[in-house]
DNA sequence: TTGTAGGCGTTATCAT
DNA sequence: ATGATAACGCCTACAA
């Protein structure tokens, strides 16, 4: 049964046949009236494999993050993928395994598959295949956790999160303090969230410079030797900011284990704020991260780098960092959206 | 330039550049080098909106989970994408966000996408709907946590997990002894896991029945006023056994608040083996279930649903499910897979 | 190994 | 305003 029968048995050409399937053209409702019957009695479906597919309307977008099992990404695609659905969107996901090698591939991929357009997270924007060849096509996207002074992204001020922490410690008269971060090579983010929180340290001439620790990051394995003694010295430092919550996670067990009280006798501070960090007993002290609403607003960037509509929706949402946890609350460090 | 075009400069018929370019069928290497010639020369490509589509190879899994924000769905669908990209397949993701109701549109919304088939894990298998369109349709699925009879699924023994808890609280000696589970209506697992668990108990008769709050298991504010006299009461339980991880994490955490001890004082063991609860000190007792590899598995198990051949892939992987944490280690409980 | 011809749904164009 | 026709680009069964 193809269109031509159809046609046949309503006694209409298959030209009529189509525009009435398709709501395209001005059509009698006698007609249309008898080619729905046909339709319906004969149960006809139109051939897809013939059908030709309107390829600027393939309702998907795709989404490439390092990882899914950082709950930091999970709750971004999360957010993704409402919003997606709000619009009708479908939602593609690849992880790249926080490989960068793995990112052109992953993108090529995607568009291989003829998504409306990409989210994605990357290791660092600079000297990026991935990024270079949508640049090259044209292809719309929006980076989540990334910055460009003139494409669509969403990210946090994350030197500024860095200082305000910075200033809590000094208010907590911390003289001591240190910083755990994930290497700076793979996170161009952790290395703002550094500048800002050493900068800010700055204030305080009588502070001794910041001691360091760049670990393997998503290792959730335990520190190495040298990593813990600088946490278990007598002149370790009684503050950390660490790059991360599982970072953070990491560090408090570590100090736990050793029989250091957090956060009585040393503060440990996060980032990110996933929700498993607040049902804990104490909660950990963390710059809360809006991840779910980049997810969200994201989406709307990435419609808006298409066709300008989505620019108020972004507007309406309250996108805000904000302290909780156990050291303080904090003034909420601005997240910015570049359209 | 189209394939007629390309063809009469190769001086060759449209149907050799169709299946020089397709790969489809016999060629003459002369032939072919011409055609790619005349190819590269002409910078032809061919016309995507009058391809025929290959419907049946749509190399794109769909996958669809209550949430994206439990780290157990999230581990889940890492291992899927994973396994997939091994195959060159994608994965399409959509959540439900524990809403029954949204199933049947989700799981029409990807056979409209034309996924290969769907990997999926519902509320109950009972009088489902998504479940039923699937099965009308004959689209291959796979499901995951949820059992079936005959059908692919891939699950652990939630029943023997439940028991193996309560041996272990045998063992370390309770006396009163309680479940923290969700609604049994929204997880078939948590009920499997509390006859397990009861059921075990029973072997000891000077036990008094064993106390069961259920709670409204993906909320993560704090107990309400009743169930919390429940674990405050002096006469409360001294061992309890959550029906999965978060909550488990929410006890720790109430418990703590109020002064008690644990495990010192109370052993508290959840159900998952989320990476989270590992970092923590001291970590949480658990029973470790493999999602990552029940991703794997499941897609095996989805390919195997329509040409028989991954079987042996999924017993190679070494599936099984084990205590781990601050209680005891314990018998493997097996993962079982059905085909 | 290669060519021929027929088939698909959409849409531009033409005819009422 | 409404309907008919033909061309479009590709694939593929079948013939040579």
């Amino acid at each position: 049964m193809n269109i031509k029968d159809v046609a046949a048995l309503a006694g209409v050409s298959p030209a009529t046949v189509s525009r009435c399937l398709n709501n395209t053209g001005p059509l009698n409702e006698v007609t249309r009236a008898r080619i729905e019957k046909v339709v319906e009695l004969t149960g006809y479906d139109v051939n897809q494999a013939f059908k030709q597919v309107d390829w600027n309307h393939n309702p998907t977008i795709g989404v490439m993050i390092p990882s899914l099992l950082n709950p930091v990404f999970s709750e971004i695609v999360s957010g993704i993928q409402k919003r997606a659905r709000h619009f009708g969107y479908s939602v593609i996901v690849v992880d790249t395994q926080y490989e960068r090698s793995l990112e052109k591939q992953a993108i090529i991929d995607l568009i291989r598959q003829r998504v409306a357009g990409v989210i994605l997270t990357t290791a660092s924007v600079e000297d990026n295949e991935a990024l270079s060849l949508l640049r090259e096509f044209n292809f719309p996207f929006c980076l989540v956790h990334n910055q460009s002074s003139d494409e669509p992204c969403v990210y946090v001020d994350n030197y500024q999160a860095g200082s305000e922490v910075a200033e809590q410690f000094l208010a907590l008269e911390h003289k001591r303090i240190g910083m755990v971060a994930g290497r700076f090579q793979s996170s161009d983010r952790a290395k703002q969230r550094y500048l800002g929180f050493t900068e800010c340290l700055k204030k305080d001439s009588s502070l001794s410079s910041v001691q360091l620790v760049e670990v393997d990051q998503y290792a959730l394995t335990p520190f190495d030797q040298t990593q813990s003694s600088l946490f278990d010295s007598s002149s370790a430092p009684t503050a950390w900011f660490c790059s991360n919550d599982l970072l953070a996670l990491k560090l408090v067990n570590h100090l736990k284990t050793k029989g250091v009280l957090v956060p009585e006798t040393v503060s440990v501070v996060g980032f990110d704020g996933m929700a498993l960090g607040q049902i804990l007993y104490p909660p950990l002290a963390t710059i809360q991260v809006p991840h779910h609403d980049m997810g969200l607003c994201a989406v709307d960037l990435l419609f808006n780098a298409k066709h300008k509509s989505a620019l108020s929706l972004a507007r309406k949402l309250d996108y805000q960092t904000h302290f909780v946890g156990t050291v303080a609350e904090c003034q909420p460090s601005i997240m910015r959206n570049v359209l």
